[in-house]
DNA sequence: CCGTTTATTGCCCAAAAGTACAATGCGCGC
DNA sequence: GCGCGCATTGTACTTTTGGGCAATAAACGG
């Protein structure tokens, strides 16, 4: 198993030379040339220097090869790694993980894995279930809502006031706020905004109060 | 490294003993106890036999544990992948995946990845990026906020409340709302719920307001 | 040095949200 | 029929939010 490391700053190296004694090290993905067919290995692109527009050209110049292709920035963030992923890296991560990380991170990828921060992956899979059609609700608990209360939660999670669910649903206000403290009390939420998140299968602040 | 098959028929049950010959066995999630407390194992729940409802809640169960959960499916159905992937399940392969597969995938959620069969991955990758705009974070009206009020912005959009966000920040609550009128001017949203979503990406109700 | 932006806070007020206690009416199962 | 859960609403009260008006202070650019 080959490690790759594409990167303009050299001053990182030592990092991974850490977790991959072994790995080499190039400044652009069309440095490599062919030295790699046939053996199989683990692409590591550093976009963390790269202007916007490069990065997306050399995730796919890398992934060219038949390696995974991790790519590795100093603030990961949400939309581009999405984009990166759907351009053929298999791995997101922080520039600066720890060796022992990395290595997890080469052993997830090279056996056919996805890798990226969890937070990442919970919001992934939060976006996605708005874009595939989804029979179940989207957690038990929602199973507890009677019907008329899954209503009123529906328009909480689209940002709707009261007045205008007591509008939507044709009853009085007192009705809708009747419904919400019993949604409150069963999704275990404390207030409209959190439950906005929980329908939206996004994690909410969980304080210790 | 333990093996847990939680699974209701016992005739496929040849092949996971092919690939770990000490996993155990259990029909229900409920079956297992606290017998699993302190060591290290992976959790593969058999869904084929268990009625779409039953899925939901075995894989909530089995994500109880503090062990990853590996969902096996007959027919890998996207949406079903997705929700129940959402819902705790770190990996998603079919029922009857080969012996080297399933030692794949172990290998895999052991180290903290994601594991999904590659068709499914690259259809939930396509499927994002409708949902994720591809350019800018949340919308080019973040760049106008002061970093005072992102910080505040960020608190809201996990769910915190005034008081807490003046905690957090070590200001008067008074402050958190002189930020917060800010915001909603900038971002053209009307209350902290619409912000929250907004944060998120989430589409709020266009109220003809 | 001066004007502007940003951050901060106070007092006060109005609207919205959330809760407590309570009552009515409807449908459904035993 | 009776009990039970669900939906509905009212009165009244507390808490949270949002905002108008105003002031202080630090930072920054000319």
């Amino acid at each position: 198993m080959e490690h790759l490391f594409i990167t303009p700053a050299g001053k990182l190296r030592d990092r991974w030379e850490q977790a991959f004694p072994r790995g080499r090290a190039a400044v652009r993905v069309a440095d490599i040339g062919e030295a790699t067919s046939g053996s199989r290995g683990i692409v590591w692109l550093d976009i963390a220097a790269l202007a916007p527009a490069e990065r997306s050209a050399e995730v796919q110049a890398a992934a060219a090869f038949d390696w995974p292709v991790v790519v590795m920035a100093a603030s990961p963030g949400e939309s581009e790694a999405f984009q990166l992923l759907n351009q053929g890296a298999v791995g997101y991560c922080h520039l600066k993980a720890a060796p022992e990380q990395l290595r997890e991170v080469a052993l997830v990828v090279e056996h056919g894995g996805f890798w990226m921060p969890p937070e990442l992956m919970q919001r992934f899979l939060a976006l996605s279930t708005r874009v595939v059609p989804t029979k179940a609700p989207v957690s038990p608990e929602l199973n507890e809502l009677t019907s008329r209360e899954l209503m009123v939660a529906e328009q909480v999670a689209r940002g709707a006031s009261n007045r205008e669910i007591s509008q939507a649903l044709s009853i009085a206000e007192r009705t809708v706020k009747a419904h919400l403290s019993a949604i409150f009390e069963k999704l275990g939420v404390r207030d409209r905004v959190q439950l906005a998140l929980a329908m939206n299968n996004i994690p909410t602040h969980t304080t210790v109060n």
